[in-house]
DNA sequence: TTTGAAACAAACGTGGC
DNA sequence: GCCACGTTTGTTTCAAA
């Protein structure tokens, strides 16, 4: 499927990212534009399935999640059942955000967030481990936040324009 | 700062987590409530930081952006500017959407998202290898995705009020 | 803290350029 | 493609309980 965004349409899409409460009013006083036409290419934004979803972005640290740790994982075996299994048990972890099977010295590689490294600990002991099909474990865990952003840079979609 | 979210509070995250545009209307439908507490209870949780923004989520692989990878990066030395060094030019790339400074056999574990593995390896090459504090580099190239959220789970929360 | 109603603003649809 | 207006729907405030 091509993607044939104009200048405008990345615009939109760089400006919901950032927030989604802003206005077709808002928006088409920035773009110069009736709010019509803006209100349309948001629908058809929506439509071509390059907004995913609307969400509110809660805030992890007042909530009490405080410990994210990356885990990289190396399987006891390597067929297609064995990895298929694996993330299969995985995805009903609720702690677990994000897991890719990777090339690399690991087989896969988690993204988990935890309300502190005792919950950690506990969530390792009584989930991961119990996992049959895992080999080995390196847990790295986040002793500091030195960026974290879901937006994604759209400049470059502009150089190909 | 204590958090004395009760189970309406909770729902009214969980709701607005997975659909931002869901009106007060309908959530006070699904919660049996009116209108108004809803509203202010919203606004509550905007106040006190619980919610830090709303957003559009994009579809990366329908813009382009096809290839994720992890970075596990080692610097030269240890000392503080050498931390801070690294993370202050790290967070200019817009490529990197993750960036933590990490206990285990890495210093920082980045996470970036590119075009394709050709985008890569100019990142690397051209950005990330240029920085002068940095000393080695493990790349962990997704090949598949097994889970992918941003949606934090806040059950436990619930047993514990 | 809630309800219900009323004022206001935004979303959405239609017709004309 | 866009603009301008009209209707519907949602947001926000407020009196009253």
């Amino acid at each position: 499927m091509k993607n044939n965004l104009d200048k405008v349409d990345i615009r939109i899409l760089e400006l919901l990212q950032e927030n989604s409460k802003m206005t077709a009013k808002e928006l088409s006083g920035r773009l110069n534009l009736s709010q019509t036409p803006i209100f349309e290419r948001i629908k058809k934004l929506e439509r071509e399935g390059y907004i995913k979803n609307y969400m509110a972005e809660l805030n992890e640290r007042r909530l009490g999640l405080k410990q994210i740790v990356f885990i990289g994982v190396t399987l006891k075996g390597h067929t297609r059942s064995y990895l298929e299994k694996f993330v299969e048990k995985v995805r009903e972890f609720p702690e677990v955000l994000e897991c890719y099977q990777v090339a690399g010295n690991y087989d896969f590689m988690l993204k988990v967030i935890l309300e502190d490294i005792e919950a950690y600990q506990v969530f390792v002991e009584t989930k991961l481990s119990l996992i049959s099909e895992l080999g080995n474990v390196n847990s790295y865990i986040a002793i500091k936040k030195g960026k974290q952003t879901h937006k994604l840079d759209l400049g470059f979609l502009r150089s190909r324009l």
